[in-house]
DNA sequence: GGTATATGCGTAGGCACCTACGCATGTCAA
DNA sequence: TTGACATGCGTAGGTGCCTACGCATATACC
């Protein structure tokens, strides 16, 4: 490091800065976990990108599904799920059919192809589950953590907040 | 919520899957709170973008830094810092001089207009900070949370961790 | 039956980062 | 001085989401 180093230093200055030391953190942290976790599929030869995991999954526990059911049960929107379809489809690792009762939905299912996938990712998928808890217990409650954060916000939004302290202070 | 709603719920399925569990909240916390913090300066008339906020701080305090301080100092890799410097010259509100000390490097530095904007900003982001304390306390801990997982992550990475379960697995 | 509203989901553009790669410059050792 | 290695940073492509918009279909109400 350069004589020219801030003198709050790198971790000190992420301390700062309202919602991006938060929105921020969360983001790089969510980079370093979902990379982690690509290298690990890399490293075992297979092609598949981290994001197909939970649908994936999703499906072979409780498919078929539409992709409202899946947006829901995973906490996304139906657009992300709408896209990684497409790219799960041109992987060849799900299709679907018109849902009979409902013209405007379509229900997913896995491929052939992607339930012998499922299967033959289930090692890796258990490895990083045991990962994701022993990591989870040396962090000392990151899920827990998270949980609390996420019923916080959707008891009053960062947004809400920071508006609520926006006319505090023009009224000061 | 139809009949076909999955039997374990949407909050229910983010709990499993491990990695994704903490990877995909994480990342979804982080959408959240990036969304919500455009919304403030947007309602504001601003136009501003989130990921400006942090090195347009840090150069009001402690500028003029270069590509690779900026980086280090905010925990990010400086191809972000090179993007986000394009966006900050285009909106007028940075500027930069070669290092006479090193050709390579360039000084970045706010201009009259981004000291003006982090005025006029100052308001909203000290609202924002106040939000964040506000969250962070109501959520018990979020701060501290994500610095632990931090310090679990550095002293071994999820890829580490996931890759000794796969050995375990391999010689069970 | 007709109209207004709600719902499912596709598409486009965008967000804030990441890694990989490569060029230019700086540093160090022989 | 020269060559090997390190460092600064620009550029490209990618990640896994997001919101906005709009079309088609379903539902509710008169």
């Amino acid at each position: 490091m350069s004589t020219t180093r801030t003198p709050s230093g790198p971790q000190d200055f992420t301390r700062e800065g309202g919602s991006t030391m938060i929105g921020a953190r969360l983001r790089r942290l969510s980079e370093r976990i979902d990379g982690d976790a690509g290298r690990i599929y890399a490293e075992s030869g297979i092609a598949f990108e981290q994001r197909w995991m939970a649908p994936m999954r999703l499906l072979s526990l409780h498919g078929p599904l539409s992709v409202r059911e899946i947006a829901a049960a995973l906490g996304i929107s139906h657009a992300s799920v709408s896209q990684a379809r497409l790219s799960l489809h041109k992987a060849r690792l799900i299709s679907w059919t018109t849902d009979p009762t409902d013209a405007r939905s379509r229900k997913l299912h896995l491929t052939a192809s992607g339930r012998r996938m499922v299967e033959r990712l289930a090692p890796i998928w258990s490895a990083l589950m045991a990962a994701a808890i022993e990591l989870d217990a040396e962090a000392e409650g990151t899920v827990a953590a998270l949980e609390r954060l996420d019923r916080a916000l959707q008891r009053s939004s960062l947004y809400d907040r920071a508006s609520a302290h926006l006319r505090r202070q023009t009224r000061a």
